[in-house]
DNA sequence: TTTTAAATGCAACTTAATTGCAATAAATAA
DNA sequence: TTATTTATTGCAATTAAGTTGCATTTAAAA
């Protein structure tokens, strides 16, 4: 049994063609990515509806967490390792750049405590920056000016 | 002229009846705001596009700030007296209810500052905390017995 | 190999948001 | 006050994201 598959199987997913091809793209990115790079970065076609089932089943077993940009698009991006379903905690700062569209997950970046008021209850927090991204200001011309 | 029209004005927009009556909303409510919801609480009926429209003109304008959500439905909320088209700084936190999908700026919650990573250019963050509000909190039933 | 349960593909639908354009209304100048 | 200019509105049509129901297919278990 391959790496792909025996992670479909420790969280409890079963084995098939488009969760493994799907799986392999998210193994093959940094970035967070859309339903609609999905449809761009398989190979083979497949359905529209599937790729919308597969994100929603990878999340719910705790394999990749669901990122909304400013751009209200849904993105996912694949959890650490100790995420299943009962526990999804992803407290990491993500980041959204402005000029290209892209999400990435900042692990590295420290999230300190936040004092939150009286009154409701918290689940989860999600911090989003936004700005220009590495990839694009080193692209010659558009953004030099600010570095 | 009345406070409505001068709020109008001193952002640099045009006074016309969907503006004013929708700025009344946004007065009137604690709550962000979405396009359904403007559409709901409006007394007359404007066209969607054009309370689409407005909505865009007054986060252009720095008289509100757009707000995503989790469910992916972009809300609106005002800004702080001091934003304007070229200054638009609304740091603080948002809350969004996993019950009722309300979405509530938490001005009171201090932000600290972040230690962001090389190579990225920031303008702007976003912090989004998760949960269940004040008012489903306080409904009997169901979720006093999280209390 | 058969059975069973889950996943896929297809068609249709819903909702959010955008675009182009003609009609209208607001602010400015005469 | 009226005419002119420019921005805004309303309408129709369209795009894009995401969802639902159902028959067919596939994977895993018996």
């Amino acid at each position: 049994m391959n790496h792909i598959d025996s992670i479909l199987k420790d969280h409890g997913l079963k084995k098939t063609v488009p969760r493994a091809e799907i799986l392999n793209v998210f193994m093959k990115n940094t970035k967070a990515i859309s339903h609609n790079d999905l449809e761009k970065e398989l190979g083979r076609d497949f359905d529209r509806v599937t790729i919308y089932r597969t994100l929603s089943s990878f999340e719910e077993k705790g394999l990749v967490h669901k990122i909304m940009p400013p751009t209200g698009v849904a993105t996912y991006a694949m959890c650490s390792s100790h995420c299943n379903s009962r526990t999804h905690q992803d407290t990491h700062l993500h980041f959204s750049c402005n000029n290209c569209s892209s999400v990435y997950c900042l692990n590295e970046v420290e999230i300190p405590q936040l004092k939150l008021p009286k009154g409701f209850q918290f689940t989860s927090f999600s911090f989003m920056v936004e700005g220009v991204c590495k990839n694009c200001l080193s692209k010659p011309g558009e953004f030099s000016s600010n570095l």
